[in-house]
DNA sequence: GTTGACGGCTAACGGTGTTAGCCGGATGAT
DNA sequence: ATCATCCGGCTAACACCGTTAGCCGTCAAC
């Protein structure tokens, strides 16, 4: 019963080649990240990097899950490390600002992480709820609010790192604003 | 004062290549959308292209242009039919509706849109700012409030598209969640 | 009538993901 | 000790991608 984790990618060579897609992902972006270009870096071909995994999404898929482990473990922190003394309100812009923290200090693996149709069994089980856990638990459980809230927390990461946003535009106001707004009680629900 | 829009594409041949890439696009997906493909559909072969359009991401972004055209008509459409006896509040759900609509209706395009780092050289004047005048005015001018509720239905949207949300989800009550959050006038502000 | 621009074309380059098939070495079984 | 098996490399190749170079027919203007 030692490891019946996830799928099987544990051995050494499969780690090596995760670390060196991550290496080129964040190194150089997405483009780089070809499997001529992973097996370049630890020194073999490209075919035999289908001996280790299926298809290039399985390397993706790799990356993906290792990014969702750490923004759940950056979420928990911020979650643990907030005084005890806020309410809710305080909750959700910590969270938050742990959120946007993970996603601008990793921005192509966060987009490689969110921006397509997670395959949820090549993902170690209970990943996705765990890295939701702190934001539910933050606004009480109620799912609605949750999704809103991350959709919020997304939407004004995934613009910012797209540089959609005027140049000079003072992020820090709107997300203070958009906190607020999910800070306060429902008034009449 | 006819037309003196944007950038050059003008010509007939040119308005038939940017529709054959939006048959593509909507019809296969974006990785359909390739200059072999896109010239295959008018009857030419692929570096003929390169006679009307400097590269692939000009046609892009004309793709880009008409998509923003269609969303701010939509917002504006949306904006002028909204009962006078709504306030604000009302307003910013009226708007957030026809946003989603949009989307989900092309959202293979909305994602051209809005996935990128615009090109605003390429765009006609004017357009990225009319639609987000719908939206700015919903929330009284405060760009702040623009930005984050802009944040909140993008994210919304992309995750939606994305299938990120949970298989069953009632994302109709997420949504109401953030129109309201955002509806509410600032308490303490 | 000549010139020049427009808008097609073919051939080609370097890149992509991926497959087929070969082959050496290590490992385990008889 | 010999034999079989499998693992993990390899080369060659396919079909696709965006893009460039260079050729050529048509047609309008001077």
């Amino acid at each position: 019963m030692s490891d019946v984790s996830s799928p099987p990618p544990i051995s050494a060579r499969a780690r090596e080649i995760v670390a060196a897609a991550r290496d080129l992902l964040e190194g150089e972006g997405p483009e780089a990240v070809s499997m001529r270009r992973i097996a370049d870096r630890i020194g073999i071909k490209a075919p035999s990097l289908y001996k280790h995994f299926p298809d290039k999404s399985a390397v993706e898929n790799a990356l993906i899950a290792e990014g969702m482990a750490e923004l759940a473990a950056a979420l928990e922190a911020a979650e643990a490390g907030r005084a005890e003394g806020e309410g809710r309100a305080g909750g959700v812009a910590v969270l938050a600002g742990a959120y946007r923290a993970y996603a601008l200090a990793h921005p192509d693996l966060y987009r490689l992480m969110s921006g397509q149709p997670l395959d949820r069994a090549a993902l170690p089980a209970g990943l996705e709820d765990r890295a939701a856990g702190p934001l539910v638990r933050a606004v009480g459980g109620d799912a609605d609010a949750a999704r809103a809230v991350w959709g919020f927390a997304h939407g004004m990461v995934v613009l910012e790192l797209a540089g959609r946003f005027p140049p000079g535009a003072d992020l820090s106001g709107a997300w203070a604003k958009g906190c607020g707004a999910f800070s306060a009680e429902p008034a009449l629900d």
